[in-house]
DNA sequence: CTGATACTTAGCTTTATGGCTCAGCAATCA
DNA sequence: TGATTGCTGAGCCATAAAGCTAAGTATCAG
């Protein structure tokens, strides 16, 4: 494991934020060019462009240019390191589902009812 | 569908940043104080405890405290939370894997206005 | 009661993010 | 050719993020 820190930065950076994932919701209906994403946002756009260069960079999408329409596409593959981290992370838990973690939640529980 | 959005927000947004990832990692291991949470990290304790306040407040984490030292405890829970975005991404995707996708692919630059 | 420990609060600085406008440029269309 | 379309680049502004120090509070150990 340990794969790169740095991607996952700039994946979980790119997906914080309701425009971006909307993008990406669209995207995953087909490609579709830059000003056709843009429309549903309320927004000019060189700052949608912020938005789609964030999830270029971030290798959610990938881009080309065809005379002046740029079309976009979801990259399917970048989604696999995610789900690669949350499996790592699940492994971490349950290679270790153990008593000290029940003791802790239990003690919890009686915590939690004042 | 149509989870909040705003939680996805913040989860995703506390994911983006590798100390709060590897505070995460340690804690798949089992519950933790704050300072010894904070041992392996170069950095100021109230900065430390703003990454905490993020996992926090994102619902990744838990904490309680008891005397002077606060427990800190994954929360299994929201992990969920993004398994459900991201399978509901694919759904899009999966749903659709149909020729008009490839259609769209090659003819897009003359088809795209009706 | 005193001192050490374990946070916690307040406030400051620097950098990043997300929005804007204005201006430009290449590709199409009339 | 000239206008329109579809981006693109430069640069500004406001807010949030991520770090710091200094000082405060509340346990706990003696």
């Amino acid at each position: 494991m340990a794969q790169q820190s740095h991607q996952l930065d700039g994946i979980f950076q790119a997906l914080a934020d309701p425009t971006r994932r909307a993008v990406l919701g669209r995207l995953g209906q087909g490609p579709a060019s830059i000003s056709d994403l843009a429309k549903p946002f309320d927004m000019a756009l060189p700052s949608f462009m912020k938005h789609i260069h964030s999830l270029e960079g971030s290798g959610l999408i990938q881009t080309r240019k065809e005379g002046r329409v740029r079309t976009c596409a979801i990259d399917k593959q970048r989604f696999a390191t995610i789900e690669t981290w949350l499996s790592d992370q699940r492994a971490l838990w349950e290679g270790r589902t153990d008593r000290l973690e029940q003791f802790v939640l239990k003690t919890q529980d009686k915590e939690t009812q004042k």
